[in-house]
DNA sequence: GCAAGATCTGACCATCCGGTCAAAACCCTT
DNA sequence: AAGGGTTTTGACCGGATGGTCAGATCTTGC
């Protein structure tokens, strides 16, 4: 099964790998069971592994996946767009990101946790180019006045920890604030506080 | 076992629990196994289980004792003291705590990225509890013009994401910043900067 | 409506893993 | 140096788990 052709195919890859989400971003890659993900997918074990060859490559599929989807909001900050508008804006995906793919969000921290064993290709390729080259875009912003001087690589880092934050520990941030409360809307309000005043001068 | 006692029984109970915070801080409750975990203690697998009745109670007592390390940094900050000086030294000690002890760090993140299963109570009761405590405190320095007014507790958490994220994603921030950076120091640089401009008004 | 595939499954296997246990080895006190 | 408690271990158990396979069932193009 190298690609997906059938409308069979299609749906059922689609259908495991949603439920493969749900229990690997839940569990972890050793804590998840094929059985679980069977039984979130609605198919028998046998059947997922006629769609994918194995448990690793189920995981793989997630991650490879994952990873465009990730990086796209920072691939979309404009070197030509209004410096603080463009870091707001991407600061605002990411949080969105966090508040609707919350288990996405969770998985790929999982696997840093972990040390990265089956991505550790793509943060060292994909990733670090990408923050490079914003971190270029970043750097003449601030050389043109345009926003205040800061290490640009922990910029970026600062937008990564206090958005994935609300989606990582989650638990936490809602055991903290009790009932009554919208954290990703709190949130949203704190970090437009929070990069408006760090990027000001 | 209920307590140790004898000079073996303490000594070993030590080489355990440090060489299971080795194995389950890289692998998590369900990846880690006991075999490993006798392996790095240079125990049998029999004989860990005569220190600790279960993997689970190994697990356990981690736990227990990390919360209480994890929470000092925040139990300092003095309502007496100079509000900035006090939320910066409160950053400082969280980031020491990232540089100094990144296992615990990843043992946490990863129990509440898992949901929490072995820690909820504490986190709803005794966590919450102190957040709250300086949140007030937080709160009055803000009534007073002390430092400018924010959500206290998502400034919390702020601290607690933006210094956790050097422990916990260690493996993508020297794969981004590449050869000859000393994260830490960095990060303390750029932190310390940022919540000068947060607090200031 | 009928092959030829594509899809699906029950039964099964080998391995791993947490945990047990009886007995061996090792102290420590006297 | 002997005896009683403590510590350690090899051998083993039962259940879970990733993966296989032969064959049953369903789809699809003709």
């Amino acid at each position: 099964m190298p690609r997906p052709k059938t409308r069979i195919q299609l749906k059922n890859s689609e259908t495991i790998l949603e439920a493969a989400l749900d229990v690997f971003s839940a569990q972890g890659f050793r804590g998840a069971t094929l059985d679980q993900i069977a039984e979130v997918a609605g198919l028998s074990k046998p059947n997922l592994l006629y769609y994918f060859p194995s448990k690793e490559a189920i995981h793989q599929a997630l991650l490879t996946r994952l990873l465009d989807t990730w990086l796209d909001p920072l691939r979309e900050m404009d070197a030509n767009g209004d410096p603080v508008t463009e870091v707001m804006a991407y600061m605002r995906r990411k949080l969105e990101l966090s508040r609707d793919y919350p288990r996405e969000s969770r998985l790929f921290a999982i696997e840093i946790l972990q040390g990265a064993p089956r991505m550790r290709a793509a943060i060292e390729g994909d990733l670090t180019a990408l923050v490079a080259e914003k971190a270029r875009v970043l750097t003449t912003w601030m050389d043109q006045g345009r926003i205040a001087r800061l290490d640009p690589v922990h910029l970026v880092f600062s937008i990564w920890a206090l958005t994935q934050h609300y989606a990582d520990f989650d638990v936490q941030v809602r055991a903290v604030l009790g009932e009554g409360h919208d954290p990703y809307a709190e949130a949203g309000q704190f970090l437009e506080t929070l990069y408006a005043r760090l990027l000001a001068h």
